[in-house]
DNA sequence: ATAGCCTCCGTACCATAGTACGGAGTCAAC
DNA sequence: GTTGACTCCGTACTATGGTACGGAGGCTAT
């Protein structure tokens, strides 16, 4: 398949792949090299879907495009041990985002509601993450 | 209070205080303007404290600056009606939001059980986030 | 064999949320 | 009455994660 194809299977767009070649998160296949009557198009497989799929996951994990190079090359070179270790900092952070974000959550669904239209209350947005 | 002693309360920068000041988020006090003998610095109180840590805390729900200076004109208009719309939103982006990040963490996990180190497993990094 | 896409590539530009810098003025203390 | 810390202000720069643009060439159907 062709970059525009690799893209939207993975659900990205053509300049976003390719700005994952340059910064080395996906790989550059060979150009076909001959003359003129000789294609000059890449083409890319499964294999680059998976990838480009896992680099959108890892995002929505938190992982930075940085992390995600460092997590693909691990992957490479199977370097089990420190895989894990980025791992487990990465379920340690989620966990307290989590934290944080069911936090703000609750709060804001306390404002919601206390906001009711035509109660005589306040609306107190400001001090609606105070403790 | 000047604008250090503001800052160090909210638990920013001087500059990221001047930065939401030119962005509209924060009031700029006028400055005591008179002439040598007068002083010219401005001077920040309780109310600028709360919206500073207000400004943290709903970044921290993952409201982006922008939407922070709506609900704080929110806030001075007590538009009810309004505040519980962009509430509930929030609240609804937070809920997609956590299950997300829980379905990564628990992904991760798993990951870094597999990557045990002396396991003849693999460590697959790759399909970590694959259904 | 030519129209109408697509690819390749470099470079430039965008939004978000700050951070840094430099010069001038202010203020408190010594 | 000067030193040293702080303020004010504009402008520039940073990082992150892309998006846009333009020209040259490639591919395919008609």
């Amino acid at each position: 398949m062709t970059i525009a194809k690799l893209a939207s299977e993975g659900g990205v767009g053509v300049e976003t792949v390719r700005y994952y070649q340059r910064r080395g998160l996906m790989p550059e296949p060979e150009r076909p090299s001959g003359t003129s009557a000789n294609g000059r198009v890449r083409r890319y497989g499964s294999d680059d879907v998976r990838r480009l799929r896992f680099i959108k996951a890892a995002q929505g994990a938190g992982f930075t495009l940085e992390e995600i190079g460092q997590l693909l090359s691990l992957d490479a070179t199977d370097d089990r041990a420190r895989a894990r270790e980025l791992a487990r900092a990465r379920v340690n952070a989620l966990d307290e985002r989590i934290r944080a974000l069911q936090a703000a959550r609750d709060a804001l669904s306390r404002l919601a509601q206390v906001c009711e239209q035509g109660s005589t209350r306040l609306c107190p947005i400001l001090t609606a993450f105070e403790p």
